[in-house]
DNA sequence: GTCCTTGCAAAGCGTTTGCACAGAA
DNA sequence: TTCTGTGCAAACGCTTTGCAAGGAC
């Protein structure tokens, strides 16, 4: 059913070094919408030669060839997701984590944005996740 | 029917400086979503002694009093907007310009996101605008 | 041999911070 | 006088670029 990394790099034309191997399995594991930074921080113990700049290399390629999206709601750094199946995002302003939640499927009137070709459509909520409502309570 | 710009500052708290009023001004005559150096290369010529540092001091003070909004559809640098009725935002991924759309009020099932506090809901199409799709077959 | 992947160092760019001066109250 | 608004210069954080060394083919 999954198919192996190896193979899926393959498939999309890039050769599967070790490297870009860990990085994209680091983010298909990931729920978090980790920046380039959590990726270097979470693999350099694994690839203690790892760089930064291969990292922003390795997550560029993967952007390019539609396996990797990036995700631009925080302000300041980049986050990224494999691509999966449609969904929405909530951040929370608190502890400022990405969470995927259910696809809100945007219905709007075609007529009026008639001129505009649209290719794509996303919908963010933003609040406060159950963690931290949690944690302002104790 | 519009009040003027000193006695909306004033209204909000904030004392109507003549540097704050331009910046305000000018984004509330914007309909192209400035980014900070937008706003300072437009005022300049004005305001010979303004600075950048002023333009992100005025802009910070206003979103903290809610009459300005930072818009975060373009990934390098912020925009921003002056509050007004609801709408959405339309990114045209050839020359970057963000229009305002109609609003599109996402519509989710509240069960399914139980547990989340919903503060903030947004949508945002990207796409191609009307007028780079005239550039492009010209 | 050539091509590709990697990584160091430096630069780039938008933004923030430290601090000081000048004008307002 | 004290407080507030402004602005220079420097620092900062994330990202990109230039370039070279090592490995794959």
């Amino acid at each position: 059913m999954t198919m192996p990394v190896r193979d899926m790099l393959k498939e999309k034309g890039i050769s599967p070094s070790y490297t870009r191997q860990k990085i994209y399995e680091f983010l298909a594991a990931s729920t978090d919408h980790p920046t380039a930074d959590d990726i270097y921080r979470a693999l350099i113990r694994e690839l203690p030669t790892l760089s930064k700049t291969t990292v922003y290399n390795v997550i560029k390629l993967l952007c390019e060839h539609d396996l990797v999206k990036p995700v631009n709601m925080s302000s300041s750094e980049m986050r990224y997701e494999v691509w999966h199946e449609p969904h929405s995002h909530f951040r929370c302003t608190v502890c400022g984590t990405i969470y995927d939640i259910p696809p809100i499927i945007p219905r709007y009137d075609a007529k009026r944005l008639e001129g505009f070709i649209i290719k794509d459509e996303e919908v963010n909520l933003s609040g406060i996740c159950p963690i931290c409502q949690q944690e302002s309570t104790t």
